[in-house]
RNA sequence: GUAGGCGUAGUUCAGUUGGUAGAGCACCUGUUUGUGGCACAGGUUGUCGCGGGUUCGAGCCCCGUCGCCUACCCCA
């Protein structure tokens, strides 16, 4: 027997009844905020992500599906879905189309060799949207709207961490504060924390370990280090969260994995689903188009990870849908095709091609869900005639078939 | 990469100091020559993950290996 490789699920029946819902979901209430399907390929060229994710990043460090394929080109499956619909934007020169804006969502497979545990696969599953050519904190707050549109129809609850990282006004004479403070306790601090120290200092902030927490505690805060223009749009975006009353808390330690963020950076975490608590992340990139070869372009966005709220997903009741059709002899098979095609047209019809005894129809058409169980008997199949039973209100008749 | 837990029927699991494998659910049949879900009765289902070792004898003990789960790291 072949299994599945590690990290990667096959979804069926229940399971992939929720994919379904909450992408069908995501994808109603992304279209009403004025959002637009992208499609892009799942393989691109690895210095995509390099450029745009990070080098000092974990997913680009270690955790790509990194190959040569056969015309030596060096090429990776996606990790995430920013950098892939940020390319194909500036591929197709919309960032020359400087006061358009541009919404575009999508969903698909992200691939990250990583140690699978609970919520965390190899191959996952994203849902995402990336708003272009919009700089102001309105746009932000919209989205975090959204999101939070898309969890009250998934019915999923949750907590929303919001932080600004700055710009590179504020961001970088903050980063060499920071470095210096982690300095001056390096010897306290981790083993992983003193190599982030050259490679990306900011991500110490959400070190888990104990010792480098307390440290932190009097750490520099970016928060408060904000240049103006950065202070005032996080000021904005809180009054917006306030006053449509969305509960949030400010996490000064809530670091993007990704290095392409700037100013508003958000997480919703539930604390239901194991220690993988991030259900949605996102926030503003305004310099990645640039980064990518485009005009600069302000740009926000998020994405959220289907398999991680699959299982907070309170599905709407399944009922009785439809006709299971069967017959008792032999020779009435052929007649039941006609009936199963006209059916069709409006109702989900399930045909059974052996024929059964009554009771074997009955238990068959319960087993498919179905509302009615239309069956051509012995009876029946003299005189032209079907015999239908109602599941629910336990009503039967017979009828002409042309009827029917 | 590291650590812990677990691999027995389709599924969830039990299996005593080692003595040749069981239960619930599911499935099939019947009670009902044409009335489902309920009830009752009966029945089918196994490479005990794989390989080796110890033993008269291994699901159980030992070694190895593969797989799954959880956690660290990181993130959706």
């Amino acid at each position: 027997m072949i299994n599945a490789l590690r990290g990667m699920k096959d979804l069926t029946f229940e399971e992939s009844e929720r994919f379904v819902h909450i992408v069908t979901t995501a994808i109603g209430i992304s279209k009403k905020y004025g959002y637009s399907y992208i499609e892009t390929p799942i393989l691109e060229e690895t210095k995509l992500f390099r450029r745009s994710v990070g080098e000092s990043s974990d997913i680009v460090g270690k955790e790509m599906y990194q190959f040569e394929d056969k015309g030596g080109n060096d090429v990776c499956m996606r990790p995430e879905g920013t950098a892939g619909v940020v390319r194909a934007f500036v591929q197709a020169k919309l960032d020359r189309r400087q006061n358009e804006k541009f919404k575009f969502y999508y969903y698909g497979p992200m691939f990250r060799y990583e140690r699978p545990q609970k919520g965390r696969l190899r191959e996952f599953h994203q849902f995402g949207c990336e708003s272009f050519g919009e700089g102001s904190v309105y746009e932000d707050f919209t989205i975090i709207q959204m999101i939070g549109d898309i969890f009250r129809a998934l019915g999923i609850g949750y907590d929303l961490q919001i932080n600004s990282l700055g710009c590179p006004e504020c961001m970088p004479p903050y980063r060499e504060n920071l470095i210096n403070f982690l300095n001056d306790c390096k010897d306290e601090l981790c083993e992983d924390c003193n190599r982030r120290i050259g490679t990306n200092p900011i991500r110490v902030l959400d070190c888990k370990n104990k010792t480098c927490q307390s440290l932190l505690a009097d750490s520099p805060k970016l928060i408060t280090s904000l240049c103006d223009g950065c202070e005032s749009g996080f000021e904005k975006l809180v009054q917006l969260l306030k006053s449509e009353n969305i509960s949030y808390e400010v996490d000064t330690n809530l670091v993007r994995g990704l290095d392409y963020y700037s100013k508003t950076a958000f997480e919703f975490v539930s604390n239901e689903i194991g220690s993988q608590s991030a259900i949605a992340g996102g926030g503003r990139y305004d310099k990645l188009v640039e980064f990518l070869d485009g005009k600069p372009t302000p740009a926000v966005g998020f994405a959220l990870g289907i398999e991680r709220i699959m299982e907070l997903v309170v599905m709407p009741n399944i009922e009785r849908e439809g006709y299971y059709i069967g017959a008792m002899e032999e020779g009435a098979i052929d007649s039941l095709f006609p009936l199963a095609s006209k059916k069709r047209v409006t109702d989900k019809v399930t045909l059974e091609y052996s024929p059964k005894k009554l009771k074997a129809h009955l238990k068959g058409a319960d087993r498919v869900n179905a509302r009615y169980c239309a069956v051509v008997g012995e009876d029946e199949f003299k005189d032209g005639t079907i015999w239908v039973k109602d599941l629910v209100e336990k009503q039967e008749f017979t009828i002409n078939k042309s009827e029917f």
